[in-house]
DNA sequence: CCCAAACTGTTACTTATGTTACAATTGCAG
DNA sequence: CTGCAATTGTAACATAAGTAACAGTTTGGG
């Protein structure tokens, strides 16, 4: 189990905050923990705090009433979720949260959240730009979900990813795919099988190296081709 | 030309403030008009000002080096633009915004906007908002994008359009289309073809009755079933 | 009122992708 | 170490959707 207040302190929403004013805050948050699978929020859920993932991934699901479902975004750790009910204009989760590996998650309840932001601009600051940032992120997931082909948006996919997790490297890189393909192939938006069918084409072209879920992308700058581009900040 | 006093006092970032207070805040926005086809921002052009739209409606397009473009979103009167970059990790402009018609947009500059955020919990309030309902736009767009058909992603749309433009009827209405087919089909990212096709066909099945850019929805039951259902607030 | 430009419909054709079902592999719990 | 469950690969087949090119139709500016 995590202690809270190591935890916190490593959160974006508390980040450039002093220890001494810091230590305030300690006491206010709790941490639980999911199984995987388990359902953290389910849709239509009043959402009275926020969480902030430790560690674990989550899937954002988006279910049909025959039970089929769409996978709407991925969390992983420092990743936040429910920041964008606790001050819109409904509260109520329009999406389910499912634990997709086991999970730990920290919540700060919307009352606490609110008197922190009045009594500190930073953390007010830090509020604002978490939830900016999500809007960038999901700019960028529509970009991708607008791919004209499988390719694309495996390209686009794994150029996040790169991104993501080598933010300076340019040339050939591997990346980690977070979770099991299946549930990527849902993330993109794709059947499994078309997934791996065209995971497997674009080795053959000489484009990717799979092993597992260790992907090493080979010709990255023929991935980057007609892509139509991601968010990443430092392109400009 | 419109009066940025009348403007802004209906934009809901100004909403719930009271007249006296209001005044005060009149002589900070400017206004601008674009015609039709103008870009009002251009990918990796710095955002230094919110923008909220009066009159028109704007693309978010997203371009590849060849020429070719993804339509992000569409923004029309009493939306907003670069809320999410004024206080983000990054204020530089991933998408382009391009006027689909005649538009007049009315601008708060980034200081004024933080002093009227720090003088006002109201506006901040406001703020906080807007930002967060943008969210959930966008979660509902990427749930729109990932239907597995043309069919379901037409219907999405369509009865998206009703809640926006009948919040409260249930049964069949009529919508209207904001903007030409052609930007449609780009924004629900898909050719113009197998949109004019689908609708069509979806004329033929029974389910609409299309005239122009006026669709009547005869079949709304029908419409709803197997999509995975929108983000309407009222649903629960 | 008329013309050009924008928009929309329509066709025949091609192909990328979805579907289903099963087989191979991996990984973890006991 | 073993065996079951989860994950992943694979193949044959069906079809929904993309493409390209042209023909109407509407619209608004002059």
């Amino acid at each position: 189990m995590i202690k809270p207040c190591d935890a916190l302190a490593k959160t974006s929403l508390f980040s450039g905050l002093d220890r001494v004013t810091f230590h305030h805050y300690c006491s206010v948050t709790k941490v639980r923990s999911f199984a995987k699978g388990e359902i953290i929020a389910a849709e239509g859920d009043i959402c009275g705090s926020i969480g902030v993932i430790e560690q674990g991934q989550i899937a954002m699901q988006k279910y049909t009433s025959s039970g089929d479902f769409a996978t709407i975004g991925l969390l992983g750790p420092g990743d936040f979720f429910g920041e964008d009910l606790i001050f819109g204009s409904s509260n109520i989760y329009t999406f389910t949260l499912e634990a997709m590996t086991q999970t730990e998650v920290l919540f700060v309840s919307k009352e606490t959240l609110r008197s922190l932001l009045d009594k500190s601009p930073v953390i007010l600051n830090n509020f604002l730009q978490i939830l900016s940032d999500r809007v960038t992120v999901q700019n960028s997931r529509i970009a991708l979900l607008s791919q004209k082909s499988l390719r694309h948006k495996i390209a686009f996919y794994l150029l996040e990813l790169r991104t993501e997790q080598h933010p300076t490297s340019a040339g050939s890189v591997t990346v980690q795919l977070p979770v099991s393909k299946e549930v990527i192939a849902k993330l993109l938006a794709m059947p499994r099988p078309s997934f791996s069918r065209e995971l497997i084409a674009m080795e053959n072209d000489g484009l990717l190296e799979v092993k597992g879920r260790t992907i090493r992308l080979v010709d990255v700058s023929t991935l980057e081709n007609d892509v139509v581009e991601g968010f990443q900040f430092d392109r400009h």
